[in-house]
DNA sequence: TTGAAAGCGCTAACAT
DNA sequence: ATGTTAGCGCTTTCAA
C-alpha cells in the first residue's frame, strides 16, 4: 500500500538529536552545523514531510484563508480569487476555495467545513440566506464579505456600488436617446442584482421613462436563462431599442438570443453588459459595459482578512466601496 | 478579541459527561437519551463545531481531496473543477482548489502546501517540471494526473488525445480545401499544446502539405500573446487562409488580431479554436471548435482518485482518455 | 452505555 | 545549543 508518513520523531532518530532540535531547525533557528547537516541529510532521504495539520493543532494557526465562491463558473470570481490569491501569496498565505453552486445549504456545509478547518479568516461571497451562521463564525474567525453584502452584517466588506452600476448602465442608453429599455435581472438570486435593478428602475424613473414590468426578464445568473429570458422580451412586438444586462453570463445569453432572432447589434438592437473587458473587445461589435475592477477587489479583500485577524471582530468594521468603470465599445447606437 | 473556540471538553463539561461520550454521540453512535439531549443543548448554547483537523490527525482521513491547475483563469480549469466537486461532494468528500500560476516554482510550492495539509488524494495537472516531486508524493498520497500528462509518470490519469485533436483540427481544414494553414500554440507550455501541435504537423504531412515556420505562432497560453503571434502571422504577406488555434485563451487572442487587422471570418480567414462551447456560439460567426468534454474529465478524475486510495499507488494504473468532440460552426471557409 | 487514558505529530516552555 | 515534557482537540481501545 501507501508508504506510511515519515515523521519529525523517524528524522530525530536518524539525526541523532531529539525531536525539538529538529522542529527547532525547521524553524530557522540555530542549531550546531553538525546536527544541521545531519538533519538535512536525514529529512533528505526519509522524504520528510512537515505535518502542516499537526503544527497547526498547536499552534492555532494555519497561514490559510478559506474563500468561498458561488461558482467556479463565473469569470467574475475567478478572477477576484486569482488577485487574492496572489495578494495572500506575497505574504505568506495560501488560499482553500470552495465553491457552494449558488445553493444556500450547500453554502451553509461549505461555511462549516472551511470555519472546522482552522484557517485563518474567510472571504465569502454569499447567498444572504445564512447571515445566522456567518454572523456566528464571524466571532471566532476574521471573516470578510465579498461582492454580495447581505442586509444587516456588520462585516467588512468590499464591492462595488451596484447601485450606482444600474444606475449608470441605463443612463449610457437614457443619453443616447433610448427610452425602451429592458432590463435583463437576476434580482431574487443575488443583493448585487437586485441593486443594480433598483439603480436601473431609478434612472427610468429619473428621466421619467415609464417602467413596463414586461420589459424586465428574470433569470437565474446563467446563461441559458437569460437567453430565453431575452427571446421573450426581444419578440414582445413592442420590442425594446435597448437592453442591459446585468452580469457577464446573462449577457452572453442576451447575445445568443439576440444572434438566434436574427437581430443586428446595435442597429436592431443596442445592448449595455458587465463585467469581462477581454470578451467584451471579441464580440462583435465590441460591447459597452461595466467593468468591475477585478483585481483591486480580490486585493482588497487580502488586505481587509489580514488585518481584521489582528483586531477586535466588532471595531471599525470597513466597507470598502471600489470604484467600477465604463468601457465604451460598439454596442450602443445613438438614436434620433 | 475574537472568541476562543469551543472545545469538545467543554461541551462535555456542561452537559455533564465524558469527553468520549460526546465524541460517540458526534459519530452517530448510541448514547442514552438524557445525555443526547443534553449534549445537543450544548452544543446549541456553546456554538460547537467539531475541529476536523485535530480529528484528521487522530483518523488519518480528512474527507479532502487537494486539486492542483495551473490558473483560475483558464475557464476550461474551472469547468472540470465544477464536475469534480460536484463528484466528490455526492461522495462525502470536499476539495481545497490551488493554483500555481502557470509557475513551476509555485506548482513545487502547491505541492507541498496540499501534501503538507493531510489531504486523502491529490488531482494535479502539472507543469511537467516537478515530476520527482509527484512521484514521491504520489508514494505516500493518491495522486491522479488531469490534462497535461508528462512524460513517463506511472500514474493515474485522464485526458483526451491530444495529438488526433490537433490532427482533427488540422484535418478539418485540409478536408476544406486549405493548404495554407497557420497554427497558434503553445509547445513550450505544456505537453498538452506540443502533442496538439505535433499532431497538427502530422496532419500536414500526411496531406503532402509543407510545414512553413513562419506560420506556426508561439504563445503563452494567453490571449495577449496569442494576439500577437496572431497579428504577425497574419501580416506576412502570404497569409495563410486558416487557422489552428490550440487552446481556448488563444483563441481568444487569434479573434481579437484578426478584428484588428479587419480581416472577416471566414471570407478572409478560417479559423478552428478549442474549448468553451457557449462562448463558440456567440462569436459571430460561430466557431467550429475541438470541445473537451469537461464535465465527464472532471467525474473521471473524481471516480480514478477515490478508487486509488483504496489500492495500491504501483498496481493497476489507469490512463484514461476522453473522446473529444468536434463542433461545426461557420468558423471554416470551404475553398475552391 | 460510559469514562479514563494513551496518543495522533507537532510546538514551546523550561531546564540543562 | 539541546532535550524533556506537557498538551493542542480529538478518537479509540479497554475496563467498568
Amino acid at each position: 500500500m501507501f508508504d506510511k508518513d515519515i515523521t519529525m520523531r523517524e528524522v530525530a532518530k536518524m539525526a541523532g538529536v531529539s525531536i525539538a532540535t529538529v522542529s527547532k531547525y525547521l524553524d530557522g533557528i540555530k542549531v550546531k552545523d553538525i546536527n544541521k547537516e545531519r538533519i538535512e541529510k536525514s529529512i533528505e532521504t526519509l522524504g520528510y514531510r512537515r505535518n502542516e495539520i499537526a503544527r497547526g493543532l498547536k499552534t492555532r494557526k494555519s497561514y490559510t484563508i478559506g474563500v468561498l465562491v458561488p461558482s467556479f463558473k463565473h469569470v467574475f470570481f475567478m478572477e477576484i480569487i486569482s488577485s487574492l490569491e496572489d495578494y495572500l501569496q506575497a505574504r505568506g498565505y495560501s488560499a482553500i476555495i470552495c465553491s457552494y453552486k449558488e445553493s444556500p445549504e450547500e453554502e451553509d456545509k461549505k461555511l462549516s467545513f472551511i470555519a472546522n478547518k482552522m484557517v485563518d479568516g474567510i472571504i465569502v461571497a454569499s447567498t444572504g440566506k445564512n447571515n445566522d451562521k456567518i454572523e456566528k463564525i464571524s466571532r471566532q474567525i476574521p471573516t470578510v464579505l465579498i461582492d454580495r453584502l447581505p442586509e444587516g452584517m456588520e462585516l467588512d466588506s468590499v464591492s462595488i456600488d451596484n447601485f450606482k452600476a444600474g444606475y449608470e448602465a441605463a443612463k449610457i442608453l437614457i443619453e443616447k436617446g433610448h427610452t425602451n429599455i429592458g432590463l435583463i435581472s437576476a434580482a431574487e438570486v443575488a443583493d448585487t442584482l437586485r441593486k443594480r435593478h433598483e439603480g436601473f428602475i431609478q434612472a427610468l424613473k429619473d428621466n421619467n421613462i415609464k417602467i413596463n414590468e414586461k420589459k424586465i426578464g428574470y433569470s437565474n445568473l446563467n446563461f441559458s436563462e437569460a437567453m430565453t429570458a431575452s427571446q421573450k422580451i426581444l419578440s414582445e412586438k413592442d420590442r425594446p431599442t435597448a437592453l442591459v444586462v446585468a452580469n457577464y453570463d446573462m449577457t452572453i445569453g442576451a447575445i445568443m438570443a439576440i444572434n438566434k432572432l436574427g437581430l443586428q447589434i446595435p442597429e436592431d438592437i443596442s445592448i449595455v453588459g458587465f463585467d469581462n473587458l477581454e470578451l467584451s473587445k471579441i464580440i462583435k461589435p465590441e460591447l459597452t459595459i461595466i467593468e468591475q475592477p477585478v483585481k483591486v477587489i480580490g486585493e482588497t479583500a487580502g488586505r481587509l482578512i489580514l488585518e481584521r485577524a489582528k483586531k477586535d471582530p466588532r471595531t471599525e468594521i470597513k466597507h470598502e466601496v471600489i470604484q467600477f468603470n465604463i468601457h465604451n465599445g460598439f454596442s450602443v447606437k445613438q438614436l434620433k
